[in-house]
DNA sequence: TGGACTTCGTGAATTACTGCACGAACGCCT
DNA sequence: AGGCGTTCGTGCAGTAATTCACGAAGTCCA
């Protein structure tokens, strides 16, 4: 956070990371109005599909730059490929994930991956009984094997889909590996070195937020309704 | 947001969203506590368990009431029942998951949903093909019986795990169903009337949000490391 | 009983984010 | 060419969240 001194870089902007975890839902609902052929859209429009303000998605926008047109709009497939650069997704990211469970067989099998820039390369567990077997193709492999797999193929993020109780270790052997960011989906908060990211997933936690404003709306009298639609992601 | 007027109970402490979505890691952490036999602890070790900030920790729980004792810390058992109350976790919350295929499977097999307090009352899919398979030990059913499976099971919160094309269906068919609180992962962003509750969680979103920074610490000479230790859940 | 020590609870300061409101810039039409 | 309508970009005020700092309230031990 330290913004301070002069970077080499003119100015380097800082996005807000409330921004930063907006601009991929741009770039999914941009994409598909891509297909559609759609080639300009307002800002007011983008909002309308993203659920947001105007205003938010305009100065999110403004954070990638001057791209907009005044009077008419951004062009879809600039914003399309400003967007990307942002988010470095030029190019491929690889992902290795940990735990051929059966979380991980449903990550491994799930297209999103890599129809959106991340190609799994790998996919390790420790129970050797599961070594060899296949998932979406990929035969799972021996988690003493990450290092290789990591180093290899080049690997920039790592997921763990263990149980709860093995999530800390697998958490240490990918930075030991030299994994920097992890996208975490088991029960538990990771310890890390500062260095590294994490974004944990927790669909208990979910749902128990849900169950939260669900009993607020039945203790206020349902005739307040609790104004409330998210689309958290994250948040 | 109205919190305007008077509310009938004297008091009623509006918690803020943020401290909300920290409550239930507090609870995850708490619970594993007390099988560990931890009677007391204090805000400074929660808070280095949950990687936060102790004040924050302080705060988030004095939304519940004032439950510590000053020069001790809280009591491990007490804090959990308090936390649990405000989460409207003391009886369960039935789910129903819309979609049974890679993720509505892996959703299914998942016990940390019926653990945490909300068992699975259905799985339901548009296909007659997947219907009468077992997901888990439960026989999907046809999208057709939601509305019975909710109002007999009485249901409070379905889960999306469709494909993209179909979570927008799968939405409407909820609300219409009666189902105020939804949780979705398909990624796209769903359109629901104001009093129902939606959180979103999209794999690559998550994925580009490291992504990002994943490239920022890239660009920074290495020497500048961005320190960074997020546990988002949300954000 | 009293003093030293610990830890909570919370007002106040700080920081981050949101949303409004308006000037500036552009296209279009006559 | 000029005027009109639209939409971007952004300064600013308002709101939400975080963090600090310190008094209050308790325990423990001599």
């Amino acid at each position: 956070m330290a913004d301070t001194a002069q970077s080499p870089t003119p100015a380097r902007r800082r996005i807000p990371d409330a921004a930063v975890a907006r601009l991929p839902v741009y770039l999914q609902i941009l994409n598909a109005l891509i297909v559609d052929g759609t080639g300009q859209l307002s800002s007011d429009q983008l909002a309308a599909l993203a659920g947001v303000n105007a205003a938010k998605v305009r100065k999110d926008l403004s954070y990638l730059g001057s791209y907009g047109t005044r009077g008419v709009g951004y062009d879809v497939a600039y914003l399309v490929y400003q967007i990307k650069r942002e988010l470095g997704q030029h190019h491929e990211w690889k992902v290795v994930v940990v735990g051929a469970g059966n979380l991980g067989n449903a990550l491994g099998n799930y297209n999103g991956f890599s129809t959106r820039g991340f190609p799994i390369a790998g996919v390790v567990d420790i129970d050797s009984s599961k070594v060899g077997r296949k998932v979406a193709g990929i035969a799972v492999r021996h988690i003493d094997d990450l290092p290789s797999i990591v180093r290899d193929e080049v690997v920039s993020i790592g997921v763990i889909a263990t149980p709860p109780a093995s999530a800390q270790q697998a958490a240490d052997l990918l930075v030991d590996a030299g994994i920097r960011s992890i996208l975490n989906f088991a029960s538990v908060v990771l310890s890390v070195p500062d260095n590294i990211s994490v974004r944990s997933v927790d669909l208990g936690v979910e749902l128990q937020i849900l169950g939260y404003y669900e009993q607020l709306s039945r203790e206020d009298k349902p005739a307040t309704k609790t104004k409330r639609e998210v689309a958290a992601t994250c948040q």
